[in-house]
DNA sequence: CACTTGTCCTGTCATGCCGTCAGCTTACCG
DNA sequence: CGGTAAGCTGACGGCATGACAGGACAAGTG
């Protein structure tokens, strides 16, 4: 699928290229989670990574070149949660579990790479297509998975017809994605991790199914 | 409540100068909806605002710095927000009409300061205190209303006893704001904006008073 | 009107990062 | 061992930053 590594004048790069991009990008990954992303500096990275500005504009155009390529390594990852989903059943005991599953899966992989999804966020945010098109590769999956839970549970009549499956689907892949990128705020509202995830966990059942799970 | 405005350097600004301060102000609130926040820079705000670099540096200490002033005014202006739910009932049709208003406002206030507000969610993700606070402003009395709606059918035993009122109302404003700030996200899920109001009170009805809402 | 005072703005400058290029070093291969 | 392509860097022009001193301006005073 993906073709040769390039650098950008062209030329392709060998084992030792391809370590000292890695390495560009692991120092800058690292970056981020130290600093804000306004101020990374192409400088630092390089300094960080034992080499020289120049290296780095070899193999990225810039900071946001190689964030994105991050990015990208990350959203294919992050296929790993379309199996929160996979024939996971949304009734009775079996639903509540998925619910809390489904949360729990997500809160960790948020905080696993929290950095780069704040800059993926913004990047989407400010409308560029491919932070925009990364976002999408990560939420997708779970997106389109409760998006069909609700249709089916709709054409069963359990869920109203005028409910909208893409809507809910999304407005609840949204909740998640916030409240896991802003979970160190639910702190200062009184609210502890533990606290937290049954709580959530609960809001998805209800958003799904429109009942209340049984326990 | 604000204390005199004053230039970096001590001097109290008068007239003038306070006009000068505000025009700043206002050229750097249209340049971040046009551009992406790490590419704003002080000459192009400058520059717009017909005045020198310098000037820019006489009123505020960096870029951040004035960003954090348009913050402020707008979280005080977000007061607004708490309207939406003062004296409101949950309980039924008046409750399906409070969940409307509340969503119907909460993504105007949004898309009016989007370009702000993602600004100041990304400080708050990246851990900015400053940001934080203000963010906590803009939301707070939303969440802390929600959350006694929470207790208070709480305590009428019309909620489950061992549901957290802060941990519910902080996800749901969580999830507002996400939608909000991704609002044109639901469009290439095939949601159109009319579509999505409904469904994100349907959400926010349910997770406040776990029913379906009598229409 | 000239003078004074305090506010307001800008020209200028040292500093530091950006992004590019030519050219040097290293690794691989016949 | 020599050729070739990959890999790296020093150095440079260009631009933004942030500080300062001094000029422009409005308003009040004699």
């Amino acid at each position: 699928m993906t073709g040769q590594v390039r650098t950008v004048d062209g030329r392709v790069a060998g084992r030792r290229g391809q370590a000292t991009r890695q390495k560009l990008l692991d120092c800058l990954s690292e970056m981020l989670s130290s600093s804000p992303y306004r101020d990374v500096k192409v400088i630092d990275v390089a300094r960080r990574a034992g080499t020289s500005p120049a290296t780095f504009y070899q193999y990225f155009p810039d900071v946001e070149g190689a964030v994105l390529e991050i990015a990208d390594q990350m959203a294919t990852e992050g296929a790993e949660l379309t199996e929160l989903l996979e024939g996971r059943s949304w009734a009775g005991k079996a639903g509540w579990q998925t619910a809390q599953e489904l949360v729990d899966g997500f809160l960790d992989f948020w905080r696993r790479n929290d950095a780069i999804l704040r800059v993926v966020d913004l990047g989407a945010a400010e409308g560029d297509k491919r932070f925009y098109k990364i976002r999408m590769k990560i939420l997708n999956s779970v997106n389109n998975s409760l998006a069909d839970a609700v249709a089916e549970l709709q054409s069963r009549g359990r869920v109203d017809k005028d409910v909208n499956p893409a809507a809910i689907a999304g407005s609840i892949v949204a909740m998640l994605a916030a409240v896991a990128s802003h979970q160190k705020g639910f702190q200062s509202w009184g609210v502890k991790q533990a606290e937290l995830k049954p709580n959530l966990a609960l809001l998805v059942h209800l958003g799904i199914t429109g009942r209340k799970p049984t326990k």
